[in-house]
DNA sequence: AAAAAATGTTTTGTATATCTAACAATATGA
DNA sequence: TCATATTGTTAGATATACAAAACATTTTTT
């Protein structure tokens, strides 16, 4: 059978600024009844017509719904991407503002930049990490190996047990998509 | 006076492309007695033709001496955005490596990309980070504040003195690109 | 319901970064 | 040295992501 004309749920891989759109419209789906061109535009820090072209290629693609003067919607395989997006962004951000201590508005910006080039792998380091942190007392070296054996066996060594203190949660918990933490800068785009 | 034939070392920011490129060329130069393009190309996984058009860019914009046919040099102001891309490149090498325990040539990849997504500052704070790891014993939340007094102070608090430990080198001296430390995986581009 | 304002689209153009194919120069080696 | 192989360049094409200007639709206001 030949291709039909829009079965354009595309193989290639997404580039990442198809990935920030995808982002954006899935926090503004969150925050507002109707998505409309013109927040996405403002979202992204690009023109209107920028976001129209933007549409059309995610709708031939399948990632979105999209028909011209009408609301936006994510298909289930954009909702997908966009929700990704949304947990990664969330975990850099907690590891840069949490961990290193930078200033909200920068985090953010640089987490969106970062969002697109780590693994699942190196992020999931990231949060075991982050976790691990709050659960074992540790120096140097001996310390490294107790993260790693907390990677490799799920939990702290037995020496750990009883130490965690003084966090108001978990991180994992934090970087739980499921219950947003209002990010301060929404832009999606460095200026 | 009128603006000159090639006048361009443009006030315009790099792309992270180009800074690819500076970043690849700095180190070939570290290597070769010669830089060829095929070199350049091999490295950056891209063809000859794209690289002898980046050079004339970069010709243009005073980063590299290019002449047709002739071997590259990086200006004093290409080698200084080389040299500052392979110290980031190290640092989150490190970081991803030493700490996260990544695959070298996987860490290689992702440094290559993070390298462009993050500020000064975070970067001196995840140096700052690194080097406390290996200096001052913590648990929770007081061992964050204690990161903190240290990127503050420049000095760990009396409590952690005298117990770093069984670390072979800094890693302030790891990520100077000074001394070379062999990376795996010298592309600078993922496939 | 008109007029005005806001929003969205089309058209056309630009910049960047890449490629292939064809051609040109340089280097090698018989 | 000259034929061949290697390396490098030019020309032309493509894909992506953006913008400005002009035009179209929808929404709001009077």
């Amino acid at each position: 059978m030949t291709p039909q004309p829009h079965e354009n749920t595309t193989d290639k891989p997404l580039t990442s600024v198809m990935e920030d759109y995808l982002e954006t419209i899935f926090d503004l789906d969150r925050e507002k009844k109707a998505i409309r061109v013109k927040d996405i535009a403002k979202r992204m820090d690009v023109k209107m017509p920028t976001v129209t072209s933007m549409l059309k290629t995610l709708n031939d693609r399948g990632l979105v719904h999209y028909e011209k003067y009408e609301y936006v919607e994510l298909t289930k395989d954009g909702a997908s991407v966009g929700r990704e997006m949304h947990r990664r962004h969330l975990i850099l951000r907690k590891f840069l503002t949490t961990i290193l201590n930078i200033d909200p508005a920068v985090a953010d910006d640089e987490a969106c930049k970062m969002e697109h080039a780590l693994s699942e792998e190196t992020l999931k380091s990231l949060t075991d990490f982050m976790a691990f942190i709050q659960s074992c007392p540790r120096t140097g070296q001996i310390w490294l190996e107790h993260f790693e054996t907390y990677r490799i066996q799920g939990h702290v060594p037995e020496k750990c047990r009883d130490r965690a203190d003084g966090f108001s949660c978990g991180f994992k918990d934090c970087v739980d998509p499921a219950q947003d933490s209002g990010l301060i800068n929404k832009n999606n785009k460095s200026k």
